[in-house]
DNA sequence: CAGCATTTTTACCAATGGGTAAAAATTCAT
DNA sequence: ATGAATTTTTACCCATTGGTAAAAATGCTG
């Protein structure tokens, strides 16, 4: 088995290369639906190989939360106090929505995880969160408190640009059903609806 | 085997057992990470009895979406034409949120299945969907040609309370984890938030 | 209560899962 | 170029999973 030392450049490609197929696989299938047998044929390797560079599918699992966690928290992250806030609210759901649509296998894996409760990752994902989290929902309040955006509960508000966001990406299968429309317009137009609703919720009037 | 015949007592209360104890296995796994001795075993019997009286695993999970389906498109039934139409989806809106606190369950079924590409239930779920759905389509379509409510795009506003909404059930354990708020309260500020959002977004000024 | 149909139990099984041990091959540092 | 360290392959193993066959028990009906 590898050891604990800096890995090397061979590590660094396989490791890679698995967690690459890593991603395709547990975002499709889920942590019990994911094999890594699967998980080694994709990467193009032998089971007993992929587990030299991986002590278990459990810890592969939460190698691959961690090195997707930075890409996920991104948007909110770019979050600040610069210029109007109800655009910098906008802005930020522009991101979100842009994640959707690039990396949706991204935002599978996490819901995923949620979904069936956290069982893994609690560490990994939600450490991580809860910090920069609670460093944005004081920002939204100190807006309010300063009377630049309504003032509505901030916690919701933040669950409602997720649950909004990331339904697109989440939810594809439904939404490809149920939709006339098709990929590159289908979220102008989640944009073109989101953005005016979440601007009159915001706007003070 | 059960034969395909009309259920005798008995079947009717196994049948109820067994997919109780489904909906708990199912929903709280994944259709991959459930298994039918676990399932079995929750029921109170043992596998080759739960298969006396189920086809299979696929047969068994394709019957629990069934059963389940109409409680989950119960809310969206009663969306019709009566009186103010923002305060009919505003109670549209409460029924779901309703929903996703009294059943969870139900929900995260759901949710996995819509999440994993619709691998099973793709008859079972999306063609009752898509009928009910296109009509209800068609009914918030006549409201904004009528003036009555704010001309939005109809699609993306379904899925924006469909997300707001069951986002409170399926990512539960991320919401646990954030909130200050526990169970009573959460989701009264929930509708607290999420009225006055689609009240503006509708509302014609 | 006899006899038939239904339901349950018992005893299995093949496939797949995650994982290991150790030999073989390759890479690296001197 | 050689010896040590790393990486890969080969050959396994055990637990779990979905599922079956057939006997045993139970329920139902005249």
């Amino acid at each position: 088995m590898v050891t604990a030392e800096k890995p090397t450049r061979i590590q660094k490609v396989r490791r890679e290369e698995i967690l690459e197929a890593a991603l395709e696989e547990f975002s499709r299938n889920g942590f019990k639906g994911a094999s890594i047998n699967k998980i080694a044929a994709r990467a193009g390797m032998s089971t007993p190989r992929l587990l030299y560079h991986f002590e278990g599918k459990e810890a592969l699992y939460r190698a691959l939360l961690k090195s997707t966690l930075l890409r996920w928290l991104g948007p909110l992250e770019l979050l600040k106090d610069a210029g109007d806030p109800v655009e910098e609210v906008c802005a930020y759901i522009r991101r979100k929505l842009e994640m959707s649509r690039a990396y949706p296998r991204e935002s599978r894996l996490f819901a995923q995880e949620i979904l069936l409760g956290v069982p893994l990752g609690k560490q990994e994902v939600f450490a991580p969160l809860r910090e920069i989290f609670d460093a944005k929902i004081a920002l939204l309040q100190r807006w309010m408190d300063e009377g630049r955006i309504t003032r509505v509960d901030p916690h919701h508000l933040m669950y409602s640009i997720w649950a909004t966001t990331q339904h697109y990406a989440d939810f594809a299968p439904q939404i490809a059903e149920l939709s006339p429309q098709k990929m590159p317009v289908l979220f102008e137009a989640a944009e073109a609806f989101l953005l005016p609703m979440y601007r009159r919720t915001l706007e003070v009037r």
